[in-house]
DNA sequence: ATAGATGCAAAGGGTTTGCACTTGA
DNA sequence: TCAAGTGCAAACCCTTTGCATCTAT
């Protein structure tokens, strides 16, 4: 008999392609996309597929160890989920998203009554500080 | 000799798939997705095709027509670009996107000294009116 | 008559899935 | 050992584009 209890035969493995591609979430200083990631972590793990980053970052989402950025027209973003509550600017020269520290908080009764707000997403687009000079 | 300037050979002709396309747009009371349009449309042209919808848009937006409405990983909707500003409620629930009248305002702030904000959307997550009951 | 518009189908880009092979526990 | 994880490629969904046909003007 095994340690394991009978039916929890679903464990996650520690493998080095999801080592590496947390790694890069840990490291990073703005939410990254599915490619950015993957080139990223393919320094350390050379034949990394994109369907294992899809896969890995699913599971790091439903773990709660990452968050989904999106912005309009664009493919998602993540980052880690313990950055505190904030939002994001998107800089119509470089193309980077930012993430912003402010909340315009209190958005509970933005919507009529009746409707229950759950959560909120606010997005900034503009120019960068960098862009701008 | 026409009465067209010379040059302006690119004139917008009106026809009849454009005319349902804004009929669509002008009755609707919440954003519309391009499948939704052309759903709503085919009524009155029978074999019209998504090709067609999806360059009425773009022409709609380009002329100002149309708004682009964008909810995290949803296809793009459109709705009138006249009417006045205000953010949108997204229900898990039912998936449809409402209306609402709102702001915050002030946003200009919120973003770090040196970003300039240029526009801005806030998307409501949560459950609406009808589906709460 | 003729350039612009349409409809169909094929092409594109991003994401997901099927499947045989590999690998961690 | 052997199921979970991986890589590749095919499948998918949404959107765009190519092209022959159609149609406003």
């Amino acid at each position: 008999m095994r340690a394991e209890p009978a039916g929890s035969s679903c464990v996650e493995r520690k493998t080095k392609q999801r080592d590496a591609i947390k790694e890069v979430m840990l490291h990073t200083a703005r939410p990254l996309g599915p490619q950015e990631i993957l080139d990223a972590a393919a320094g350390s793990v050379p034949n990394l597929g994109i369907a294992t980053v899809y896969r890995a970052i699913k599971e790091l989402l439903a773990e709660g160890f990452l968050s989904k950025v999106e912005m309009p027209g664009e493919p998602a973003r993540y980052e880690r989920a313990d950055l505190k509550h904030h939002h994001h600017f998107h800089c119509r020269s470089c193309g980077k998203v930012y993430d912003i520290a402010g909340c315009p908080g209190n958005l509970a009764n933005a919507a009529p009554k009746g409707f229950k707000v759950e959560s909120h997403e606010l997005l900034l687009f503009g120019v960068c500080d960098r862009c701008d000079k």
